[in-house]
DNA sequence: TCAAAAGTGTTCGAATTACACCCATGG
DNA sequence: CCATGGGTGTAATTCGAACACTTTTGA
């Protein structure tokens, strides 16, 4: 059978902690649409899908190009969007992806780019603010079972920098002493041996520490039903 | 830009616990190929996605066709598979499913068709094998916090039957006490009073059980950094 | 010496495993 | 009454949450 013109499009959520007025918060990377459809909107980064790339490339491609984002530490696939009446014209099949970027980076946008804390969205073009609940879902749930909040802090980092990370991107206060009793039983962490020199208040200086492994790592498989020893 | 023909298609693992020499075992759906490219080889069911449905019905669709399997009660999405040189000629994005059908029904498949164990899988086409491991992953990984299994069960059973289909499912042994426990602690499973007959050897007439939900639901999200209650 | 920030230790409760023991049925 | 399988009770262990306490710095 032939096919009418369908067009096979990326999208992705990248993810960044960020500070705002009320302390460091998650936010997400969206360019505002200057034409119809949905003038005004507000879109996640994305584009076709070329020829000789796969989609991988391609949403990488995009963000390099688009609005010039080159640190993507982690970048994974969430899921199809295929409805075929998703967007008005000629059918687009969105693939979508979660992209996380490290706290330091700070990489220079175009004009109709920001940065916009999850909790408070703007109003989203088609579907793109369930990609980016998808996303948030996504993320939550690997922050508490894999290594991947490798891809959003700093390369050295003290606890409590870490500890902003986790309750910034899960949206609830996380217990630094759990924290890093957890991650070091499942030896994510190593410690640098540098130290941090304190802050205009005073107080005894951080040790700073490192992620061992620079890709995702599951770290804690079984919550139920974990095969006999 | 103008793309030359890309076929989108789903690929679908259908996963069911069946009975082999050496007892149940987790199977899954198959098809020889008795063409070239890769003529002998096995392949997941799918196809071409049509210009009016989304790829969910599209791979429900062509396993109700092509292998007459409409018993389907758990379908979700895996990852895409878009490398443009996965099989010879004309591109083929491939959307990959896992599919999930109870242990008591027994579609009448096609001649080329048959269910193979997953400890025991013949020469797969392309890059099939692949997509028969991640569907092992998910399902596993699902077993432990998700009420999946109830795509796999019977309407009512023992909970020695379900042991079976919680065993061939991970791969490894599962004590009926504590499956039991952890079921019920999550309720998951509801008691429908009546009893199965014992069989030829004696023993206690087994109590039979019911999943209370229909619809997949995550049963224990969080492993740590719960939320503060 | 005090305040502030970092790090350590301890207790409590919940979840999971492992295993012993009791119950119901057929022969 | 005994073998066979179903079901219940319980100790041991591990894990995470909460919180008090100690350490190190700047003012």
């Amino acid at each position: 059978m032939l096919h009418s013109s369908t067009i096979h499009e990326s999208l992705t959520a990248v993810f960044q902690v960020r500070h705002f007025d009320g302390g460091p918060e998650l936010a997400v990377l969206l360019w505002q649409r200057a034409l119809d459809p949905q003038k005004g909107t507000w879109s996640l980064p994305g584009g076709t899908l070329r020829d000789e790339e796969d989609l991988t490339s391609s949403a990488r491609r995009q963000l390099a190009e688009k609005v010039d984002v080159r640190d993507v530490a982690h970048l994974e696939q969430l899921s199809v969007f295929s409805d075929p009446k998703r967007v008005p014209g000629p059918r687009r099949i969105a693939s979508t992806f979660l992209g996380l970027v490290p706290l330091t980076t700070d990489p220079t946008l175009p004009d109709d780019t920001a940065w916009h804390p999850v909790s408070r969205l703007p109003e989203m073009s088609f579907d793109h603010g369930i990609v980016v609940d998808h996303a948030r879902v996504r993320l939550a749930a690997k922050l508490s079972y894999t290594n991947i909040a490798f891809a959003l802090a700093p390369r050295e980092f003290a606890m409590s920098t870490l500890r902003e990370i986790y309750c910034a991107a899960l949206g609830y206060d996380v217990d630094a002493t759990n924290l890093q009793r957890v991650l070091n039983r499942r030896k994510v962490l190593m410690p640098t041996g540098t130290t941090a020199s304190p802050g205009r208040a005073g107080g005894r200086p951080a040790a700073l520490y490192r992620f061992t492994d620079s890709a995702i790592r599951v770290t804690d498989e079984f919550a139920a039903f974990r095969p006999r020893t």
